[in-house]
Parts: C-alpha cells; structure tokens; sequence
DNA sequence: GCCAACGTTGGC
DNA sequence: GCCAACGTTGGC
C-alpha cells in the first residue's frame, strides 16, 4: 500500500464536502499538471492519503482512501487528463499544520515542503505514521 | 492582495 | 527544440 496526500483549496472543495458524498467518494477531478496526473495513474486501489486544506488553513486535515483507480476525468473531454476517486475516512483529532509540519525535522523533506505547488503528491511510510500521530488518529495500515 | 515559483504555451 | 510570455498556485 502506498500513501498521498491530496491538496485542495477548501472554498472550492472542502474536508466537509469529502466527509458529506460518504462512502460513494467523489472523483478528484480538476486537476491540469502531468506530475500529479501520473501520481494518480500509480494509485491503487486501498491506497491511503491526506486531505490537506490550502490557503487559509494550511493543514492536513483528515485521512482518506483510493476507491477508485484513474479513469478520465468528467469534467473534460480533454483525454489527457484522468483522475481517481477518494472517500473520506478519519478527521483528524488535531489539525496539523504547515507549520508544525516545517518545523518537524522528521517531516522536511516531504513534497508539502519542498514542492508546495503539486496538488497531488506522495508520501513515505514514515511521515504517515509521524502525521497520523500527530493527528490523532490510528495508523490503520492493515 | 501581493508576489515568487513553477508549469505550460506558442512563436520563432 | 528553445525560450519568452503568460497563467496559476499557494504561502506570506
């Protein structure tokens, strides 16, 4: 199983929007840059992932899941875009910040940091016990 | 709201 | 195939 986190502008489409399509998930659609596109084609079904919230909150907000592997995205006719579809899992308990997320050692080299632009991005084993910890919440990788 | 960083586009 | 121009993203 791999892990990911998924960035999204909460104005546009937020934890609670996730959290309110159930386990139906919703596709990611939307998304215009090869580098995240060919993240998703490598996406499993199980995989699991972070929804971050950009802009205002910078934080990672709540765990979810693949349920879906890339297929073409709906809202083009554009071929050369794809997408997978998510459902929500677990909130975190505590939101962890971009901030905190910068001033852990053990976290400064994830993608969040390095590359804030890429909407779509993978995430180690590691971090994703380290940030599930942080939030709160079970490291379910079984 | 600004601006730096980055990715994409299109003219040559 | 290069590179300047442009648009977008996201942190500050």
């Amino acid at each position: 199983m791999q892990y990911w986190l998924f960035k999204s502008e909460p104005s546009t489409w937020s934890w609670d929007d996730q959290v309110a399509r159930g386990a139906k998930g919703e596709e990611w659609d939307g998304v215009r840059n090869y580098q995240a596109r060919n993240f998703m084609r490598d996406m499993k079904k199980g995989d699991r992932g972070f929804f971050y919230h950009s802009q205002k909150d910078k934080a990672i907000v709540g765990t979810v899941e693949v349920i879906a592997e890339a297929h073409p995205d709906s809202s083009t006719d554009d071929d050369r875009w794809e997408c997978v579809d998510i459902k929500a899992r677990l909130p975190f308990k505590t939101e962890v910040t971009l901030d905190q997320i910068k001033a852990d050692e053990r976290l400064s080299s994830m993608v969040l940091v390095k590359n804030s632009r890429l909407s779509v991005q993978p995430v180690t084993a590691e971090e994703w016990q380290i940030l599930c910890g942080l939030g709160g919440v079970p490291d379910e990788a079984s």
